[in-house]
RNA sequence: GUCCCCAUCGUCUAGGGGCCUAGGACAUCACCCUUUCACGGUGAAGACACGGGUUCGAAUCCCGUUGGGGACGCCA
């Protein structure tokens, strides 16, 4: 049998990083088995769904490097099929019409509370006679659900899951206006779309047991449902779009490697071992259902981050160095994307994300003058680098080797010569070159700068 | 209110009766490396929510309590 699974968002807004992790493993799963993965986008909501949303969720998809198989389902198109399903359902006496009205079933509901039973509709309209149907009052209709026994439902992460029966109502399948509720256009796509695997999140554990109902109703065979637990903020409540959740592209924005966010993501919930980095590929062999776990999890920037240092000093120099242009808008200056790709191997290793990463490399494309922060405005000021650096900058005018190793040899022998150690020279040196006191090793960034561009920043140095 | 799910270091997790004086990773702290900051290396601190069972033996099985989460729409 060939897996099929699905990422089915609804176009409400972008996707957002539980959505991410649901499409990775819908993704992971149908790769592990060497089966399909499709995109299904449920925009039957007409009045919330946007274009822009599917379009960022399809962006966000891509950016992740899950792609999907086939053409995109929209869920909207199907609504005719779906109303057939349930005229269907109707013929076969498994639906009925109600006609309640949105107060009498908000007073239902509230009774129910009251008085400490479940908030469902009470079924007044499934054995009435349908000469009782008040005029001018357009029905939904409903699934006639058993009212006895229990809906069982296994679950690939939660076990074997069980609900009484009394306690579900009997669920509209079909809106007044004729257009197909939720419940039932998951149940008939993901039956004609021949979806075997169900993975999303726990919240919809409890909808399963009402989608059963209906699959049970048409006599069809349910996919296999595993349900992941949600990623929740930190302060331990769900994560949503409403509540701290930020959009795939944000992450992209904020500098973090698809990679990266794939192994954070695949490491939320699910392990394998002991094992942390782990490759796509890797994670492709080993994905399975059995690895998930049941508890909720939090969302930790500092494992993003750590995981993503990982990655950014594993990518290639040269496609670091195009991105980095490309942040800081120098994207079309081949100079300066050779000379970042030569500086990128002492780059990489200090920062944790592309932004860092593109701060940290602007001393090198900068324009002089260069801008200098106070800490190293102070340490070029000090009586002791006023004394010192005029010599050392004559020095190096005179210098002829310009590779790292050598200039640190004449450093060296400087600062032996001033009786100082050699960090009373270096610093300075990287104040006035980067106008900053953190950089990667500052002869590594003399010869990388050139002789002309270096000496000229020296000579700008506001000393004293 | 009703139902469902969950519960190991701060965080992500390993663990599925004896291998656990509970392992790994991130974060934290210390030390080493060192021209700064990182990277890297070494080490430290840090958890089985609680109470009952079952068993020769429980982090692991059962029940309860507590805590957290989710679902109860003519939203998806």
């Amino acid at each position: 049998m060939t897996v099929v699974t699905r990422f089915a968002p609804s176009p409400t807004g972008f996707l957002h990083i539980g959505g991410a992790r649901t499409a990775l493993f819908n993704w992971l799963y149908a790769r592990h088995h060497k089966g399909i993965f499709h995109l299904r986008i449920e925009d039957t909501d007409r009045v919330r769904s946007t274009e822009a949303a599917i379009e960022a969720i399809i962006d966000g998809l891509k950016w992740l490097g899950l792609g999907w198989d086939g053409e995109i389902t929209y869920q909207f198109a199907r609504a005719p099929r779906h109303a057939e399903v349930v005229l269907q359902m109707l013929e076969a006496g498994k639906a009925y019409r109600c006609y309640c009205s949105p107060e009498e079933l908000d007073e239902m509901r509230k009774a129910a509370q009251a008085a400490g039973k479940p908030m469902k509709y009470d079924g007044r309209w499934r054995d009435r006679d349908p000469k009782d149907a008040p005029a001018g009052v357009k029905p939904v209709i409903r699934l006639k659900a058993p009212q006895v026994g229990e809906t069982i439902v296994v679950d690939g992460v939660q076990g074997e899951v069980r609900v009484a029966n009394e306690q579900l109502d009997d669920m509209v399948l079909l809106r007044s206006d004729g257009t197909p509720t939720y419940m039932l256009s998951v149940v008939v796509d993901d039956h004609d779309m021949g979806i075997t695997h169900v993975i999303r999140g726990d919240d919809h554990l409890t909808n399963t047991f009402r989608q059963r109902q209906i699959y049970d109703s048409m006599g069809w065979e349910a996919p296999h449902f595993s349900h992941i637990p949600l990623i929740h903020g930190p302060d331990g409540a769900k994560l949503s779009k409403r509540h701290g959740a930020l959009g795939v592209e944000a992450y992209r924005d904020m500098g973090y490697l698809p990679v990266a966010l794939r192994n954070y993501l695949l490491r939320l919930g699910w392990g394998h071992g002991d094992d942390e980095i782990i490759s796509t590929e890797q994670a492709i062999e080993w994905f399975e259902l059995s690895g998930i776990g049941r508890s909720p999890s939090r969302f930790d920037f500092a494992k993003l981050d750590n995981l993503n240092g990982h990655y950014m000093r594993q990518s290639d120099d040269a496609e670091l160095a195009k991105a980095v242009a490309d942040r800081l808008g120098k994207a079309s200056d081949a100079g300066g994307i050779a000379l970042l790709t030569r500086a990128m191997p002492g780059l990489k290793s200090r920062a944790k994300n592309l932004k860092e990463l593109a701060e940290n490399s602007a001393f090198y494309v900068q324009a002089r003058p260069l801008p200098f922060t106070d800490k190293a405005k102070a340490i070029l000021t000090t009586p002791e680098t006023v004394g010192l650096m005029p010599k050392l900058i004559d020095t190096y005018a005179r210098a002829d080797n310009w590779q790292a190793a050598s200039l640190e040899e004449t450093a060296r022998a400087f600062a032996e010569s001033a009786g100082v150690k050699l960090g009373a020279a270096a610093q300075p040196l990287r104040a006035a070159l980067t106008g900053s006191t953190q950089s990667p090793p500052i002869f590594e960034v003399m010869e990388i700068l050139g002789k002309d561009e270096a000496m000229a920043r020296l000579k700008d140095a506001p000393l004293g």
